[in-house]
DNA sequence: CGTTGGTTTGAGAGCACTCAAGCACTGTGG
DNA sequence: CCACAGTGCTTGAGTGCTCTCAAACCAACG
């Protein structure tokens, strides 16, 4: 099992809906300007929806999601985060989603008052604006116009490093097309951010699972047998 | 029948999705960086999803829509875009999208290195993705997780000004509530924009007509009888 | 060994989709 | 002035995918 060497690579959820490196050129972050570091356990809200919008957040390390609540309780999760996202920005005076981690996670905090000033956090912050954007773009695809089995598909696909996306190699080689990953989000977040329920989340994975596609060894820890074959049921090739 | 009074006002289509004003603080756009004036006649192709981005576009007057295409023709229309709006903004060197117009437009055109030197313009491209980002996640909610009734209600209340938002008056005083729209989208482009078909979007529309909710004079020219009863449906009250 | 929380599986229903026909408005040509 | 495509929208019938509700399963834990 490589399933702790893929995590230690950065891999597993690490590069979720990553097809390029996002904010990699400015290494330092929020630290080169004085950000408050901070630490959050799993599952651990870091702020609300309608909460007054007064900080912006980078996220160090770790996983956090955003997600918005219809009034009947329905739930979308609208953005998963990596390490070098920046979240809580918000259009008007409070925040428009509830920022809440999926894993332990380290973020660095510092006061909007000071991204009006700076000119060095501007173009940091429109270069993970546009990226962000583009997660957005391609999520509204999965949402408005993929099946179940290809938003699934989907979603396994972007936490295969180097797959999937415009460069895609394809097999490498010949027969060894697999890949494991760790998973760290449980069915029902990943149902709300597919926009699915928890049993077709379910049913879809038993269902590649009994096709040969992937292999499920707890339900967090799944290999995927053909990354190939998975990578053809996403609906864009 | 005031369609064209409510038109002379800016209204109809032209504050879709539009809760808040946008990118206001900054009068001149991009007019006070040289942008390049351009026309574009209804239904045009600004440029393609693919196309490599070697520019940035502010939309003056109009309005453009931006779509994904999968390889088997199906579209999602992933943002509805009204005066003030940049686009053309992408986190690799191709655009992420197609962007059209809907109604004949005016947009302004600057270098993408342009932008990188402005402090100014940095400051600007903030505030409107913060913007699209805030309406991205409004919309994820509707795609993931609304039925066609709450989509198409959503949909037409963003078409009326201080409505639906946080800041909802209610029905202003009693009996006349009512609204008039001039939509500026096909039945096709609304249905690719909310996640449906055209025969889905028809028959919600033909039933808010049916329970006297709305009043359809023309296909694009649609009558509100009961604005706040139309909030009703959106799933979010 | 029972409890708990998360996951899987099953049966059935319903909403939105597909395919197909009908309708309404527009412009064109005889 | 009317016939006739042409285009876009509406309506109908039937199917199927995903949802709902319910029960079973499983690993972790006290």
């Amino acid at each position: 099992m490589a399933y702790l060497e893929a995590d230690a690579l950065g891999y597993g959820a690490g590069n979720l809906n990553r097809t390029a490196p996002v904010c990699e050129t400015n290494k330092t972050g929020f630290a080169a300007f004085g950000g408050k570091a901070t630490h959050h356990d799993s599952h651990t809200v870091i702020y609300y929806e309608g909460d007054p919008a007064k900080r912006l957040y980078e996220l160090v390390k770790g996983t956090v999601m955003l997600y918005k609540l219809l009034p009947d309780g329905r739930r979308q999760v609208v953005e998963v985060l990596q390490s070098g996202d920046i979240f809580g920005l918000s259009s008007g005076s409070e925040n428009d989603c509830t920022a809440e981690t999926l894993v332990e996670a380290e973020v660095s905090e510092i006061d909007l008052k000071q991204v009006e000033a700076s000119a060095d956090l501007q173009r940091l912050l429109t270069k993970c604006l546009t990226n962000q954007m583009h997660v957005l773009h391609e999520h509204a695809v999965l949402l408005g116009r993929k099946s179940a089995v290809e938003r699934v598909a989907s979603f396994l696909m972007h936490l295969v490093p180097e797959r999937g996306g415009p460069g895609c190699p394809g097999p490498r080689g010949e027969a060894d097309d697999g890949f494991d990953l760790q998973l760290h989000m449980t069915r029902q977040e990943i149902a709300d951010y597919l926009g699915l329920t928890i049993e077709t989340v379910s049913r879809v994975v038993s269902d590649l699972k009994r096709r040969g596609i992937i292999r499920v060894d707890r339900a967090d820890k799944i290999h995927l047998n053909k990354v190939c074959g998975l990578c053809q049921m996403t609906g864009m090739h």
